[in-house]
DNA sequence: CTCCCTGCAAAGCCTTTGCACAGTT
DNA sequence: AACTGTGCAAAGGCTTTGCAGGGAG
């Protein structure tokens, strides 16, 4: 779990004179109990609570999950998807990478604990806090390789792996709109 | 400089049946041009050519600069402000990476070699062609810290590293509108 | 009683897109 | 001729903000 209680959450708003409100104390619930590499944006966040029968409305999710990454709890994550995701900021083991298909957006994740130490004694020489670390890779992936990246790639080639994604977005630029 | 030229760049284009035009030649000069560590966002480009006289239409960046981040010929960077960046994706050495302060978005470059090598051995493992590779590091600044980040920061404290930046939006969160 | 916080709706910002015209091949 | 690229204006998606009401200290 987390080294974050809804106390030491408290203590620390208070601290600076702020608040633990309902909302934010079930904010992060939520995170507390995310499995370990998911990541919500707030959209779905929003969604999340919803179900559950808990709505907070979605200004006060942006600006809670805003002031929760400002405080070093989230740890805000910025993947090639258009938008924002949130998790908990372990604070240092096991932290994960992401490698980035530039023709798919597919997206996976690796881990690596060198990249920690690297960014870790990169602060200390300058007498910054380490707060949190994110690697990200552009590739290009097996597949279009394979399609023959980068002279003979077809200009409205789709990578197969991006069919099956969850997060895929647009992936012609300009070029092939199908219909 | 970097290792492509007007003519590389036009081979590339023309494999996958796409043009030189003269604004995509426009746009890989000035990057070429750029001092290293220099990145430019849409809008940036957009003004520096149009000081020059050679206005071109920011539709048109957004979608040269984004089918070139694709090609591999410019990388996209995500820092902590709101919107994309760009620069020349230099081939492999001097590779640098960014700390930004979660509490002033106040953003360093640093170096480090080894990096790379994380990334590339990475991809090798799962056959991915490395494009590029970017470690975000995210901190709180020695002066937040000075100023007793994280629980008797004042809340309308804004780093003086910030006023000085360039690229500073938003310091306040919801607390202290002032005025 | 003061100040912080929420929710709603409206605004904002960056980016993408539809369309007509122009330039290449 | 067919197709790609540009510019313009409009639309779009995510995020922020103004404001009134409610609540904590």
């Amino acid at each position: 779990m987390s080294s974050y209680t809804a106390n030491s959450l408290k203590a620390e708003l208070n601290a600076r004179g702020w608040r633990l409100t309902p909302q934010r104390e079930k904010i992060l619930h939520v995170f507390q109990n995310l499995p370990r590499g998911n990541h919500l944006s707030a959209e779905e966040l929003f969604e999340l609570l919803e179900e559950r029968g808990e709505t907070i409305s979605l200004s006060t999710i942006y600006r809670s999950v805003k002031l929760m990454s400002r405080m070093g709890i989230l740890r805000e994550l910025e993947l090639a998807e258009g938008h924002k995701h949130y998790e908990l900021n372990h604070p240092h083991p096991n932290h994960h990478h992401h490698m980035v298909c530039i023709q798919c957006n597919k997206t996976t994740e690796f881990k690596n604990d060198s990249i920690l130490k690297h960014s870790l004694k990169q602060c200390d020489k300058e007498g910054y806090q380490l707060i949190d670390c994110q690697l990200t890779v552009m590739t290009i992936c097996p597949e279009a390789i394979r399609m023959g990246w980068p002279s003979s790639l077809p200009s409205n080639w789709i990578c197969t792996r991006a069919i099956s994604d969850e997060h895929n977005h647009e992936f012609s630029d300009s070029e092939g709109e199908s219909e």
